[in-house]
DNA sequence: GGGCGCGACGGTACTGAGTTCCGTGTCAGG
DNA sequence: CCTGACACGGAACTCAGTACCGTCGCGCCC
């Protein structure tokens, strides 16, 4: 029944247009009644995200699967990951998706609330990894952002190749910015970020030769 | 007549609620026809922000105001500072809005809608900041997330105060934080993270001395 | 001064999303 | 055969948003 009518739909969206297509079309079309179309979409809309609900779920029960063991950044990178191989098991479905939001404002309006849950539930996770450290709130919420911007990075970039492109290596090297930016090296050679790239932190108060011995060290040249 | 819409609707959403009351309710107590609440606002939502062209016109202006002498990160940050300083301007507005917005789903979106629009300006500007380096593009998406996150993240503490906060305070904390985090330390003094830590970045294949002499700057020692 | 265009406003009627209520079939178990 | 739970369908409704048109007030030019 929604496989049904998720089918109509989008036999009709391509053809006519998102808002061209009315609830009676696609119903007419999939041979249901108006009433069943809003019993399992709530709106027009989540026609057009028909797994949403069930690849966030997904997401969280992956974030919260792993101890407290693992590195929390390292962790929200990860489910990011897991989310962009959904999409990416049904290429077809996912640029058609694409096309739609990107030329119709209000789908394009849906899918951030889609999206704004995803970092909801990044954040909530790292809220909790960070709780009792200092700013651990405001370090969660802008790495979820982070995290979520970087992986929509990866996923638009892949999009517009109708998923032709590598889709892994774009979003574990998109990652592999946010892993740099916040302090966790990507694993080496894991094609995160260059590989010819090295962070030094230092305090201002250490003694400058100090500094320059780690960063010999680091660069490979002590 | 845009101010009387406005004020009539604020009147009213409070004592019967944003989705109890219809658009008739609001023109019919501004004394206006239905038919130019339409002409004001395009959509019943956009009556809840009715200075949001205006405020992003304001931003965008400032962005490029500035030349490409100063630091493109802390030129993002400042702009999102002077965002929270207009929201800052109307307190008890502020804060009606977002009891409004934190109870309506409706509104929610729409507000998301919104924050995505500044998002874009901010990346916009980086982009073209950025362009011609190695993952500009990617850079920029993340850095403009991260700064409208801590943005979002102080407005929301200060929001929550009920305007009796300091906001400024608050947010230059907030994006103390995104500047150390992306390579930029906050400026002397201004209350963001730890004053005595540098980040240097260095790609392996650069001359050691040049890596030494920038440390050195950067440590103020040269 | 008298048409005259123009822009702002108002009213009517319409489309379509989303909801409410209710009738109908269907299948289980007693 | 009866009955209660359940899924589906349909009619009628509310309300946001749009299209069309009529009206008023204003300056402007002949």
């Amino acid at each position: 029944m929604r496989d049904a009518l998720v089918a109509a739909a989008f036999r009709l969206f391509p053809e006519r247009g998102y808002e061209q297509t009315t609830v009676d079309d696609i119903v007419a079309l999939a041979g249901v009644g108006r009433r069943s179309f809003f019993r399992y979409f709530p709106s027009k809309e989540d026609v057009v995200f028909p797994d949403h609900e069930r690849c966030l779920a997904d997401m969280t029960a992956f974030l919260y699967a792993g101890g407290d063991d693992v590195e929390p950044v390292r962790r929200v990178c990860d489910a990011a990951r897991l989310v962009l191989l959904m999409y990416a098991e049904n290429p077809t479905f996912s640029v058609q998706r694409y096309h739609l939001t990107k030329q119709v404002p209000g789908l394009r309006a849906y899918e951030l609330s889609v999206v704004w849950r995803y970092e909801r539930a990044l954040a909530g996770y790292l809220r909790a990894r960070f709780a009792g450290l200092r700013d651990g709130i405001l370090r969660a919420d802008v790495i979820a952002a982070a995290v979520v911007a970087a992986h929509n990075n990866a996923l638009r970039a892949w999009l517009r190749s109708d998923g032709e492109g590598d889709a892994e290596t774009t979003v574990d090297h998109a990652l592999g910015h946010v892993r740099e930016a916040f302090g966790t090296a990507p694993a080496p050679g894991v094609s995160g970020g260059p590989e010819d790239v090295v962070v030094i932190v230092s305090r201002r108060g250490a003694p400058l030769w100090r500094v320059v011995q780690e960063l010999e060290s680091a660069l490979g040249r002590g």
